[in-house]
DNA sequence: GTGAAAGCGCTAACAC
DNA sequence: GTGTTAGCGCTTTCAC
């Protein structure tokens, strides 16, 4: 920083006025054409660029968004920040980075830090320690400052903002849907997000499944996980005491790799006896063996259309018709159905 | 950011000047203890928080660090990621995100965007392309700018500046080593790194390991991956070719996995014919079936490290001498060996 | 066609 | 103990 040249430092250099020469780097009419030249081939020469910080308080916009994620070795949040940064960085967005490690506290403190001035608004995806609690006074605080927020895929009811989701519900409903047209007759679900929203949804999906199929859920084929450490044994489980298990929807890959693993050591033939579905197409899924089925999200896209709301209201903040996109959702079938 | 309060409206509320307020909400000694108090209280009310570009721009720091990294979608430099965000956190710092899609233009083209005052410094690893294409004029040129540069893992020899590196060379070394100590006869290497300094490293590494071995490293052994789309066959190649084939040590895990999914495909029983080692500790290998065994590079103690690193010599700008940090790697022995 | 001056929000040296 | 002033780097209105 210390070395930056300043317009100060062109005008004088050039003896003109400091306003003078920043008219010229602008190409304002009122400047004669030799002066803008002139100007124009020291700036040049001495690479200057505005000072960010200086524009930023002049103009009152900092060209910046605050993105907030729960985990960034999730493939998913990572691909949502590829297409939030492909956007932002077209538009002329830079982002800072936090992460809430799914944490109330942190998630609370990332954005009160950024809401000094740092950027002009925020998206982000809720931290799960968030959603349970319930905690959404710092959303509404933030918003009442000014910061206009974008929610995707961990999104709350209860905040006025836009928010980018998928069709939880209808992807759980297409998964489950797709086992029962392959003539699986018991179908568990695997679940380690029940306690939030977008968990909720898929296993209301998988039930409506199940129901229109004059099949009905046996709540005892849901598996919920809380604890890392209860995979294997949970998982191992639902096998044990579901001999004629035939079909699996999870709602992570970490449970539909895990049930993969157990079926094959029990002996399952996949896909001929045991059907998989997971969810997210990440590299974990495509180098399975045999590769994984799964919904995938469009997690790109949901990146994109979070910072293309953000920054169109940020261009237009009186509006106040808050907008929820959703984002349509795949079945990538590969070697497990 | 409109209804932002600021130190004026504070100051006009309560009938004080604006460096009374300043001084007042920094405790200073020269002001009142009851002006103290009715200030501090006010500006709780209003949640004031000073306006951090007005801030950058009257200390000339932004207490905000670049980085730039070749691909999100990578575990390796998301967990780094992590580890700068930690670190940086701790030590007050905001991190601005940067994704060079491993070109060297988008990598030049962030880099100077980013040097208008908008971070004090980079950290870094270098794109694939910009490696290849040997540029360094970007670099040299931000740090004659006055930004300090911090590299990591894809480092450049030409550029003087702090870095973060893993003993690359002796981690394949280390590999191949106990490969040979299980008494593996033919061990092939599988590489997709080949024309980046620290690929050359690795190959290095796993040849010192045969040659003092007394076995010698046949080029035919070292397949080198050049497009996504050359994994299968090439791989495959390698398996028709050497039908005695019982080691693979592989610089990357999408090679190991395929190679492991090929191996399993022609009936060998891994890790009993045949053993593989990965490098990343990634969920690819911790989910692979069977798990994977691999060389940990300890990503997140290289991002902390690197952050560390930068602060340091944000702290004191004036010291020239330049270090290069070498973490140590480990294997983490998993099921394929 | 060029320059002086005000002001974005803040801090700090220097009055009073 | 409190206030005035200058200045960080920039843009923009208004003089000249």
């Amino acid at each position: 920083m210390s070395n930056k040249i300043t317009l100060k430092q062109l005008a004088k250099e050039l003896g003109l006025s400091v306003s003078t020469v920043s008219k010229a780097l602008k190409n304002s009419y009122e400047i004669n054409e030799k002066t803008i030249a002139k100007v124009q081939a020291l700036a040049k020469k001495y690479n200057y660029r505005p000072n960010r910080m200086a524009l930023s308080l002049k103009t009152n916009a900092t060209m910046t968004i605050g993105v907030v994620i729960p985990n960034i070795l999730n493939y998913f949040f990572s691909k949502v920040l590829l297409g939030i940064e492909e956007e932002a960085n077209k538009r002329g967005y830079q982002i800072i980075i936090c992460l809430s490690n799914n944490q109330y506290q942190k998630e609370a403190e990332s954005m009160r830090l950024l809401s000094d001035g740092s950027v002009d608004g925020f998206i982000l995806s809720i931290a799960k320690e968030t959603q349970l609690q319930q905690h959404e006074d710092h959303f509404n605080k933030i918003i009442e400052e000014g910061y206009p927020i974008v929610m995707f895929d961990r999104v709350s009811d209860n905040v006025e903002c836009d928010k980018v989701v998928i069709n939880d519900f209808d992807a759980a409903y297409d998964a489950t849907s797709f086992l029962l047209k392959q003539g699986r007759k018991k179908i568990a679900m695997i679940t380690t997000l029940n306690d939030l929203g977008i968990g909720k949804l898929r296993t209301g999906g998988y039930r409506k499944a199940l129901a229109d199929n004059k099949k009905y859920a046996h709540d005892e084929l849901i598996v919920k996980i809380h604890d890392k450490k209860d995979f294997e044994t949970s998982i191992n489980k639902l096998f044990e005491e579901h001999k004629d298990l035939d079909g699996v929807f999870a709602t992570d890959n970490v449970s539909a790799i895990t049930a993969l693993k157990i079926a094959h050591n029990k002996g399952y033939k996949v896909p001929k006896q045991l059907s998989i579905i997971g969810f997210s197409d990440d590299k974990v899924s495509r180098m399975a063996f045999p590769s994984l089925t799964v919904v995938s999200q469009s997690a790109r896209e949901i990146g994109k259309e979070a910072a293309s709301m953000l920054i169109d209201r940020l261009k237009n903040p009186s509006s106040k018709n808050y907008k929820t996109t959703v984002i349509k959702t795949d079945v990538i079938f590969r070697e497990t159905t």
